[in-house]
RNA sequence: GCCGGGGUGGUGGAAUCGGGAGACACGGCGCCCUCAAAAGGCGCUGGGCGAAAGCCCGUGCGGGUUCGAAUCCCGCCCCCGGCACCA
């Protein structure tokens, strides 16, 4: 009788005897497998792992074992995205040094890491803030400035009060910062950008190279890329012959404006409205704004306006129309003015009747007239053309390119796209980041750091707490340089960029961490990439992936990486929530992974989580329960144990059982279908007990169940295939279980009997059935013959041998 | 409003192609083992009718195509995610 399941006493000793034969270190040059990177969104150091820790590298893990096992040269890194707001508010809260606060997580997650069982390589672990890693962050960063693609501009920025920092457009949800909740500001400050928006376009072309994410995630990024395809049209300000341009994506409205509006920030309005006797008023409302968070304008529905005092000039029919100055125009999109058309856009039929102006009906429903007076809300929908001149009658859609082409042809306008991508705002004012590798000179201006004077290195002996500037600001030491070109006093940067830079890069510097001539090895992204597979939280589904595949296309420009996608393949599981809502420390629902990897075993939370659903989809703890997969897995251990100790050749059943479920599982690990494999795999060890229990034996069976259980519960499977199977080595570099086709085929199925698409009986066939045998077999099959009674067969569907349909008069 | 995904038992979920709805589990009920409990094992478990054989209904709702629809088409309803004064 062989020892209990004890996953508390087993556990520990494989973890430790992997780490110590560096089982899971991926084969070097000459290694002759093909070459397979497996990559996992790297953690963020904020305490210990957590469940949504326990499920992402569940899957994660999964994937690179079933590679190496299917002959694949894997390689599966770690580290740590350890700069960040989160380190630095933790420490001040607890009077230590973020730094300190960063690596004691750190080495607390790889403990548990470790005690979980993942197979990283841990040969090249890295941690962002380390110097040897940010040097070559800052080399990144010098390389974008070059190329003109980092650049520094006064902008309004969206501030958060709380964390005394610039928030990039992406980390305010809601009107409120991401990390703390707090409703952001407006603050107007010299930021640095990266000039995403060159690459808005590529980012969507190249979306046809992802065969491997969700609709959901391209969804998202096309979203917030948001391109709009329509006109620039040039308009004319009457008093003083200026040119105006605006963006419609409705030109075929142009015959139904009836006023023009500037957003209030627009560089013509003070001119303007200095000549039209509003400037005092448009000030005013300037500065209105001026205070105002971007956030709250932008959700604000106010439809007023001031009257600017002119005019712009319709270029289709010279029509002057009144000029307005109002909030609903943003300068941030477009041109920053519009042309106002009530009759077809809602917010201007809004603005129109706030303001007293005419509607004008220039698009009509196929045969209805309109009454502009007696709309209710703007017609926004497709239609027919009218009081449009030349174009009356033209279905609108066509009238859009209609209207475009005659607009080039006439010198008025021409197509134009807009993009609602802003630039990557990456400044931040606060301390634990990587310093910008800029110096400001009097006399030189904006100065890069010589690459030979890399890393600028983060000095520790600062005070941290947010006053608004930069920390770095109090540290003379670190502020005050001598130029770099001219010799003369000058001062650093000191502002730190956002952390999406540091992990925009990290997995080009997994394959050579230590490197300090170079951020990657060409030679070695050449060999292992682009990524074989990623895996991460739907969380990252726009911001880091879209920062990624930007930086990876200007590397590609640079000509140092022969791709332009660097994850053709993703997968994003889902969030693992209690009762239906996210465990948050606000919330107090927060379960703890590590308490029950030591109550149950890594390897019952691990199938767990990957049989609760499909990894996509998130996982509510509170419909799942470690006590079935545990008390499977124990069920395993017993059958494989017994199992061991027979000798003899399996019954045939069981074989033909076995190879059909390798061929499923093989199957559904290529899918990422694990809960469907662990649910083969039950049903595999359910008929090995009962082959058992006849007393017969099944050592081919359990050992193929082993290998293919391997890679969801790594510790079970390696103590049942060492010591229970008495097989040599790890089971982690044990070959996948072949199947043989002959046995994996079916030789009897059910043929199902249905009389007028009810089934009435089955019967077991030969796969080989004939058509006709199989319609002779069902046509007196008992159950047939009771339902069809007295009528008569009228027609036959045999699709043998699955199944055959009488269907009678 | 626009874009994307989804709706299957008490629960989590299965169902490559248009061909057995509910695999595998959780929970529940009953039984075996046991002094007892735990652990383990066995059986039943979508709804209705029926003693049973069996019959009827059933994959959000309403239509349609088809010998046959969870799956395809049309029209709705609801839920989730993204974007949104974006002109």
């Amino acid at each position: 009788m062989a020892r209990p399941y004890d996953p508390s006493e087993i556990e520990p000793t494989w973890a430790d005897r992997w780490e110590a034969e560096e089982l899971y270190a991926a084969g070097g040059d000459d290694d002759p497998r093909p070459r397979f990177y497996a990559l996992d969104m790297f953690p963020y150091p904020s305490g210990d792992l957590h469940m949504g820790h326990a499920e992402a590298f569940a899957l994660g893990d999964a994937i690179p074992r079933f590679k190496t096992m299917q002959g694949f040269n894997v390689f599966h890194p770690i580290g740590w995205d350890s700069f960040g707001l989160p380190a630095e508010n933790a420490a001040i809260r607890r009077g230590i040094h973020p730094k300190e606060w960063t690596y004691a997580n750190i080495e607390r997650q790889a403990r548990s890491f470790k005690r979980y069982g993942v197979s990283f390589d841990w040969r090249t672990r890295l941690h962002t803030s380390d110097p040897e890693y940010y040097r070559w962050t800052q080399w990144l960063f010098l390389r974008l400035y070059e190329r003109g693609l980092a650049y520094r501009k006064l902008a309004p920025a969206n501030w958060c009060p709380k964390d005394q920092t610039v928030l990039a457009n992406e980390q305010v949800v809601g009107g409120a910062c991401e990390r703390c909740g707090t409703p952001v500001v407006r603050k107007d400050l010299t930021q640095w950008f990266f000039k995403i928006t060159d690459y808005a376009q590529a980012l969507l072309d190249d979306m046809s190279e992802l065969p491997g994410w969700s609709d959901r995630v391209l969804t998202m990024q096309r979203n917030w890329i948001g391109r709009s395809d329509g006109a620039e049209v040039d308009f004319e300000i009457a008093e003083t012959g200026q040119n105006v341009t605006v963006f419609t994506t409705r030109p075929d409205t142009l015959w139904g404006v009836t006023f023009f509006v500037f957003a209030p920030e627009h560089p013509m309005v003070e001119e303007l409205g200095r000549m039209g006797g509003s400037w005092d008023q448009v000030r005013t409302m300037r500065d209105s704004l001026q205070a105002t968070p971007l956030t709250a304008r932008e959700q604000a529905e106010s439809r007023e306006g001031i009257l600017l005092g002119v005019h712009a000039v319709n270029p289709v029919n010279g029509e002057k129309v009144p000029c307005f100055v109002a909030p609903y125009v943003l300068m941030e999109y477009g041109t920053g003015a519009v042309m106002g058309v009530p009759g077809h856009d809602q917010r201007d039929f809004e603005f129109a009747r706030a303001n007293g102006l005419p509607v004008r009906v220039v698009i009509e429903p196929e045969g209805e007239t309109r009454d502009p007076d007696a709309m209710d809300r703007a017609w926004d929908h497709e239609g027919v053309m009218v009081n449009s001149g030349l174009f009356d009658g033209t279905p609108s859609p066509a009238g859009i390119g209609d209207v475009i082409r005659w607009l080039e042809s006439e010198g008025k306008g021409r197509a134009a796209v807009s993009y609602r991508l802003r630039d990557w705002l990456i400044s931040r004012q606060r301390y634990w980041g990587c310093p910008i590798p800029i110096i400001h000179c009097p006399s030189c201006g904006e100065v890069p750091v010589p690459d030979d004077q890399l890393p600028v290195e983060l000095p520790e002996d600062v005070d941290v707490s947010p006053t608004g500037e930069s920390p770095l600001a109090r540290d003379e030491g670190f502020v005050n340089v001598t130029c770099p070109e001219c010799g003369g006093d000058a001062k650093r940067d000191t502002d730190t960029m956002d952390t999406f830079v540091d992990s925009s890069w990290y997995y080009y510097r997994y394959l050579s961490p230590r490197d300090d001539r170079q951020p990657f090895d060409s030679e070695a992204v050449r060999r292992w990439m682009p990524v074989g597979q990623y895996t991460g939280g739907i969380e990252h589904a726009i911001l880091h992936l879209l920062y990624s595949r930007f930086i990876t296309k200007v590397l590609n420009d640079m000509g140092m990486i022969p791709f332009r996608e660097p994850f053709p393949k993703l997968l994003n599981q889902g969030q693992v929530i209690l009762g239906g809502a996210a465990m948050s420390k606000s919330r107090g629902n927060i379960v703890e992974p590590m308490p029950i990897v030591e109550k149950y075993g890594a390897d019952t939370v691990r199938l767990t989580m990957l049989f609760a659903n499909k990894p996509e989809d998130d996982i509510d703890w509170a419909d799942v329960s470690p006590h079935g997969v545990h008390d499977w897995l124990g069920r395993v251990w017993r059958v494989v144990h017994e199992a061991g100790e027979r000798q003899g050749e399996d019954p045939v059943e069981l074989r033909r059982l076995t190879h059909r479920t390798i061929s499923r599982v093989t199957d559904m690990y290529e899918r990422f279908r694990f809960n469907v494999i662990v649910a083969q795999l039950m049903s595999l060890s359910n008929e090995i007990r009962a082959v058992l229990d006849d007393g017969e034996p099944a050592r081919e069976s359990v050992t193929a169940l082993v290998l293919m259980l391997a890679p969801l519960a790594p510790f079970i499977a390696e103590e049942l295939w060492r010591e229970a199977l008495g097989q040599e080595g790890s089971v982690h570099r044990a070959r996948w279980p072949a199947f043989d086709p002959e046995l994996a085929r079916q030789t009897t199925v059910t043929l199902v009997v249905q009389v007028d698409g009810k089934v009435r009986d089955r019967i077991e066939v030969p796969t080989e059935v004939s058509e006709s045998e199989a319609e002779r077999l069902a046509r007196s099959s008992t159950g047939a013959l009771r339902a069809i009674g007295d009528r008569r067969v009228v027609r036959v569907v045999a699709r043998p041998p699955r199944l055959v349909n009488l269907v009678t008069g």
